[in-house]
DNA sequence: GTGAAAGCGCTAACAC
DNA sequence: GTGTTAGCGCTTTCAC
């Protein structure tokens, strides 16, 4: 059915070998032998297959992508996209594994598929635990995280958390805001690293502010993240005059929902966001920008190196945040809301 | 350095048909061996490759996903969770194939890198020509189509583009309008089939309402068809009641901007998107419901199923849109706008 | 229930 | 510049 290498050797009437090298180093056959072998791989529709050359080679030319959900929103697709373009250029495979549920994740550690079948593997904004990382280790490849601690991985790459929420925080004091709430949707475990720092950041920030009320709340998953911000804000007693939220995709609903209430951000309320991820712009959001689609760049030739085994200039990335000043900021309101 | 199945036999004093066996087929090693293969396993962390097995089944077990750009936004994000969540649990690696510019397509269609390797291929929201599917056709594996034509394809799913617009135009009729806008950011023919549906069957809908008036415009992408948006609804001549988006993202963005032209949805304008995709709900968009997910889990199913060469029930499927309507339509004005 | 051995398709010494 | 040959690590008949 399909061709192999044989089959185009012997229509060209050379070797195996002749054949092989012709795809693989072109540069030692021949032009005549290499135009023959050609025109009889173009009429048997032959293409060189990866797998024999795999086992070959030791390499699996697969590389694993952890994240802890099913579900691909904005994050998570820069990722992919960075670390694809690289790896795909590099003759590498991503192949991704969501890790959704304490059940699943029991069952990748205990079976740890990626063991002889990958050539490195990424841990993507997952809260993994130091036995599992010790885990992940017994298989021998390099371990790189993207948004995770440090401990027990080759190489990580991320932003520094807390540093971007002070941002936040500063701005929103400079303007002259006393009173913050910070929105959260609580997450579990498998999410935690990222969003545990910049939580406890929006503490410290705060607390290095005199006079400065800061509260945080945590909500369930769903729309009632929104109820509870505008619950807040309509409080008697002492409502926050800004709302930061944990992320943008979290704050932009919060614009539709305030205009249907009467309430006008900044005049009523200042919002924050956090991510500079889809709409953030067009909604004016002051947000904190990062850019997941340069790290996974970065994290991916940070792979290509480690399986080389080539030494990493820098193991461990911080990449920058950058404060993100727009429209839904401004001096708080002076008036009572009522 | 990595344990091979040799290893274990050795450590486990069988031979390598048996560790082999003990992993693939269980049930046909005895009780007593399997456990001493296993602990062998264990002990020197070895796991089976799958390499090998891959060269001698002459499956590649990786199926290839061609989408239009590197991008990943809603639809792709959507299509790649689908596919995935079914291929893994086959066992199947999903490999993401952007083809962005016309050099990268030249070259994937004259390389045809899923030649010899890959078992199946995905072409998302392609305008693929039918020179190129031929071509593809010469890789000899199973070609789906995910809202494409279906000429070359093995299978498809899709939805039916113009049925949805039409909901929409029959809906704005209903409500009185008689004046439409669709706008649309002009695309390029590597996205074309779906987008292309949807713009004539705008057409053919307004034409089959008495007295109804509409124009499409498109757009550069960027910004500003929004700006293209507002102009035409403060035109002096004749101003569209009704504006139709191509998709929801471009429509999102439009709330914020009115806001602040101080225009109001919907009462000054009604507004219609098409997805059902992030924020539409929330921004209380009326719109065309389309499940990408569901698709590509059929899609993937179907893929399945022609890998083993068994015969599909309905390889072109059509998924339902859903009208769903929301706040964002109302009567149009009587009074003129200013 | 278990072992011996062939071979999947290719690559890379090594010889000529 | 080209051919011969030995494997890469596993699976799978075929014996026993």
């Amino acid at each position: 059915m399909k061709a192999s290498i044989g089959d185009v050797a012997l229509k060209a009437g050379v070797s195996n070998a002749t054949v092989s090298r012709t795809f693989a180093h072109p540069e030692q056959v021949s032009e005549a032998t290499r135009l023959k072998v050609q025109a009889a791989a173009d009429a048997l529709n032959f293409s060189v297959s990866r797998s024999a050359g795999i086992l070959k080679s030791g390499r699996t030319y697969r590389i694993a992508l952890l994240v802890g959900s099913g579900v691909i929103e904005w994050f998570t697709a820069e990722i992919i996209a960075g670390l694809n373009d690289v790896l795909r250029d590099a003759g590498y495979d991503l192949v991704i594994y969501p890790i959704e549920g304490s059940e699943a994740r029991d069952a990748f550690f205990e079976e740890l598929p990626v063991r002889s079948n990958a050539d490195a593997v990424f841990v993507s904004s997952f809260g993994i635990s130091p036995d599992e990382v010790k885990r992940l280790g017994t298989a021998k490849i390099p371990i790189i995280g993207i948004n995770t601690t440090s401990e027990g991985f080759d190489a990580t790459v991320g932003i520094n958390d807390k540093e971007g929420i002070k941002l936040i925080v500063r701005h929103l004091a400079k303007l002259g805001h006393r009173n913050l709430l910070y929105l959260y949707e609580s997450f579990s475990s498998t999410l935690g690293f990222s969003s545990f720092n910049r939580i406890s950041g929006f503490q410290e920030a705060c607390d290095a502010v005199d006079g400065l009320t800061a509260r945080t709340l945590a909500v369930q998953k769903g729309d009632s993240i929104l109820d509870a911000a505008i619950s807040e804000i309509m409080a008697q007693d002492n409502p926050p005059t800004a709302l930061c939220f944990h992320q943008d995709s979290q704050a932009i609903p919060l614009f539709f929902r305030l205009q249907r209430s009467g309430l006008s951000v900044p005049g009523d309320i200042s919002v924050t966001g956090f991510d500079d991820s889809t709409f953030a712009k067009e909604a004016e959001l002051t947000t904190v920008r990062q850019r997941p689609y340069d790290m996974a760049v970065d994290a991916a030739q940070k792979a290509l190196a480690l399986i080389e085994g080539q030494p990493i200039e820098e193991p461990f990335e911080t990449f920058p945040v950058q404060l993100q000043v727009r429209n839904s900021t401004a001096k708080p309101r002076t008036a009572p809301l009522l």
